[in-house]
DNA sequence: CGGAGATGATTGACATGTCAATTATGTTGC
DNA sequence: GCAACATAATTGACATGTCAATCATCTCCG
């Protein structure tokens, strides 16, 4: 009989893919968790913050900020909402297109960024880089490239038929 | 002059770890996205379904759920009490412990779990295993218990001062 | 027994994330 | 000019997550 091609992973990968996906989800966690501790900020504020700051002084669209992150537009703007609200960031109008919005950072902004940027990447050291062999941190890397690579590939080609799951309004 | 040890990542370094964990949450979304299409559930339904079908029959308690999935009990209630609404489980009344609630899966919850397992599992094939190779694989895996076992270690041992941001309520 | 404290679970308040719809303004071609 | 379409950004509705507080029941020990 013809033997198809095995499509699902054995026992040990998905042991392995758990392991993996559990592990870097903690990871995420437990910085959040300290950045939250030590700067009362989240990874969201900290990201925005970063780009504004890279950005120094100019501000920056707030199209370009959410490239910059890679956020949707919809969710860039709710933080920002909120980041407003905390008085760290403030939103202007731009000049050359007044759809625009031109976000810089406040005064408040850029000190509560360069208080929570050391204990952030002391960290990130303790945790990742520290933790790790300097075989095992090239390891890391080539394994991101190799993931984000496979997955701007699958977003290239968006995947056949959505296997209906009958949404069946009554039929 | 003393030179202390550096606490600080490399700019390297901190590429790799912005890799990495970029990477990882893009692949944790793309999974995410594709079982909401796939099969109308979120990765949180499905790490239910998942206990709770591995549990077969006999339902679990909600300490022990959260427990095997690794969530807070909080957060379980919440979730729990969307997927009751969805039916896709039921909570009864513990017969041992009449604290406790016993969780169990429907008929409904059980098919929903069957149906959506092998896309999840052949998405996760297709993202991480068919896009690593096998020394990738291992690397991931080592990775991995090397990454956990520096977590469980700093959970271990709460670090001291909370640095101290200042709330100022209005001193 | 019975009250103090531990334990099981839920709740409320609020931050964060996604999706679809909306608002406002720009751009293009007739 | 202006209708049709594209683009910038916001909004609303709702799912998900965290934290602290609460409620009910259990356990233990005097």
């Amino acid at each position: 009989m013809t033997q198809r091609r095995r499509q699902l992973p054995t026992s040990e990968e998905l042991r392995i893919w758990r392991d993996f996906i559990e592990t870097t989800e903690s990871l995420r966690s437990e910085l959040a968790a300290r950045l939250q501790s030590d700067s009362s900020m989240s990874p969201g504020d900290y990201a925005v913050l970063l780009a504004l700051s890279d950005a120094d002084g100019r501000g920056l669209r707030s199209s370009e900020l959410a490239a910059t992150i890679g956020w949707e537009r919809s969710r860039l703007s709710h933080h920002l909402g909120r980041m407003e609200r905390r008085g760290l960031v403030r939103r202007e109008n731009c000049a050359t297109d007044s759809r625009g919005a031109e976000i810089v950072l406040t005064a408040e902004g850029a000190d509560a960024f360069r208080k929570a940027s050391i204990p952030h990447l002391r960290a990130i050291r303790e945790l990742f880089v520290d933790a790790l062999s300097p075989d095992q941190i090239a390891a890391a890397g080539d394994l991101a490239a190799t993931l984000r690579s496979r997955l701007d590939k699958a977003r290239e080609q968006p995947r056949a038929r959505p296997p209906r799951v009958e949404v069946n309004e009554d039929s």
